[in-house]
RNA sequence: GCCGCGUUGGUCAAGGGGUUAAGACGCCUCCCUUUCACGGAGGAAUCACGGGUUCGAUUCCCGUACGUGGUACCA
């Protein structure tokens, strides 16, 4: 008996991966590694109504990008298989079916609506949700009201029903969270929870208990809104006699909008400007398109950092860490309890960190596409590594290299002359005009020399370098920003250096 | 409503009976830089509130407030 630790990951495929689900599998495969164990995915798609095709798919493709492959999964396949809820429904059913046998769970035959009608009709100021509990159940349709040969009848003739926990009167369920120490909820206060549904499928709150016992899961870490359900599972492994083998629990906190108020949802990232997701995530159903951290020009490494220290440090000031040194580092009882409002600015600052930990050439492939987006032509790639030493600095995101360097690949789409014109002259256009035409010199040609013989025409013609400096920059660049304006003259060449400024100056002419 | 969980600057957070209450992001000032950025030096800004316990509470206990989650045949 092997007692190596074991931690999964279940994601239902009915949506994108956002925030919060990357840092719980971040947790978990962190977890695991650290203790030298596996990290098991599963698929969590009992949820036939809300099953969005490809969603699945998506799933293995952001934990592909951010580097966190699971040692058994749907597709891996492993010991324990299937690793897809809907292939395991039989499975199930025994177990329920079991639990039934031995008292502690019930076929249930209420409609929908009888269901809505025993709300309605309960529901007081007091109690404004009413439940399905040991309150309410004997008022029920169900096989504690009924006779078993009533029982028999309906399930012979194939009456839709689901099976309910029987929730015990009058007790105190407790357990031990990795995170939060003892926690106790009373049994009254839980209602009878749907185990299996009428269409065969379980619960959450079932499957979670029969997966993790069969796949010996030996240490089960989730969101934080799963604590009011907890004693359920708690139960569920002591009725189905498996509790020396009940995994230890963690649950972690949630992650929250900037703003205030609430769990971070979906719908915040295009409210408030920056991705939710991991990688690009389609509705399938309202055919929208939301952007995910890969889009927006993050680079998977910074991205699992800025998850891990939402909610975790080492009790160092190191915040800056690669993934071996968190799977070194990582311990459970560091993890707060409290949940952490998502920073954008912070989490750009940690891209940025990554950017510079990278080197050029390592930049290359991955800037590229956030060049080519624009239509620009990468003539050849010692170029654009170029360009990325120059202005890599100054990136955030690899999307900013395109803002932070455009005029290295095209002129300026726009050119800022308001800010020349101030202090402009006859004198200073005339410099310019003159300057442009002995470009041609090919020894001219490396930015020290090319500031050399700017500085050198600036004096002879009785003009300050410091004047000229920012006109020059505002015709190559078109506003105050960029690199050294020599080196961009360097790096674009003697034709386009003339056709900016003398754009500009027959601009300035008029 | 009820129940659970939480609460250290604007944000992420360290600390955990006696501290000048770390550090980071952001913000501000200055230096560097004839631009922007990077880098450097400073600065403003925090223990939710009220009671205990204690010589002493940000830290422990109890309340309150606030936040957040749950209260589904969703996960």
């Amino acid at each position: 008996m092997s007692n190596k630790v074991r931690v999964r990951f279940a994601p239902s495929p009915t949506g994108g991966l956002h925030l919060g689900g990357v840092r719980t599998v971040l947790y978990n495969y962190l977890f695991a590694r650290h203790h030298g164990g596996e990290f098991i995915l599963r698929i969590e798609d009992t949820d036939q109504s809300r099953y969005v095709a490809g969603a699945e798919q998506y799933i293995y493709d952001c934990l592909d990008w951010c580097g966190l492959s699971p040692d058994e999964s749907p597709l891996k396949g492993g010991p324990y298989g299937p690793y897809r809820q809907s292939e395991r429904k039989e499975l199930y059913r025994k177990y329920a079916e079991q639990l039934i046998e031995q008292g502690s769970a019930y076929y249930a035959f209420d409609t929908p609506e009888e269901l809505e009608q025993m709300r309605n009709s309960l529901k007081t100021d007091i109690n404004p949700t009413p439940q399905y509990d040991g309150k309410t159940r004997m008022q029920m349709r169900n096989s504690l009201t009924m006779t078993q040969a009533e029982v028999k009848e309906l399930l012979d003739k194939g009456t839709p029903h689901v099976v309910r926990i029987k929730m015990p009167a009058g007790e105190t369920i407790s357990f031990t969270d990795m995170i939060r120490g003892e926690i106790s909820n009373s049994s009254d206060l839980v209602d009878d929870k749907v185990l299996l549904k009428a269409d065969g499928m379980p619960t959450y709150h079932l499957a979670v208990v029969v997966d993790d016992y069969l796949m010996k899961i030996t240490h089960a870490f989730r969101g934080e809104e799963w604590l009011p359900s907890a004693p359920v599972h708690i139960l569920l492994w002591r009725y189905l006699g498996w509790e020396d083998a009940m995994p230890q629990w963690a649950h972690l906190p949630l992650i929250l909008k900037p703003d205030g108020h609430g769990k971070l949802s979906k719908r915040d990232g295009l409210r408030l400007g920056f991705p939710v997701f991991a990688m690009q995530w389609k509705d399938a159903a309202t055919e929208e398109v939301l952007d995910g951290f890969k889009e927006h020009g993050f680079l998977p490494e910074a991205f699992i950092n800025i998850l891990a220290m939402l909610g975790w440090n080492d009790n160092t000031e190191q915040e800056v860490f690669s993934l071996d040194e968190l799977v070194e580092k990582f311990t459970i009882d560091r993890v707060h309890k409290g949940g952490a409002k998502f920073d954008f600015d912070k989490a750009k600052w940690f891209n940025h960190q990554y950017i510079m930990k990278k080197t050029d050439a390592e930049l290359v492939p991955l800037v590229k596409p956030f060049i080519k987006e624009h239509g620009a032509r990468i003539e050849e790639s010692a170029y654009l590594e170029r360009v990325i030493s120059l202005v890599k600095e100054r990136c955030h995101l690899l999307s900013d290299f395109w803002l932070q360097g455009h005029f290295f690949f095209v002129a300026p789409p726009t050119t800022d002359v308001e800010a020349i014109k101030g202090k402009w002259s006859e004198q200073k256009q005339a410099f310019f005009a003159n300057w442009v035409q002995q470009l041609d010199t090919p020894s001219l040609w490396s930015a020290p020399v090319l500031e050399e013989n700017f500085t050198q025409m600036a004096t002879d013609a009785g003009l300050k370098k410091g004047e000229l400096m920012l006109p020059l920059r505002i015709m190559l660049v078109g506003g105050k920003y960029g690199p050294g304006v020599f080196d961009i003259a360097e790096m674009i060449g003697k034709e386009e250096v003339r056709s900016r400024v003398e754009a500009v100056l027959t601009q300035l002419q008029s």
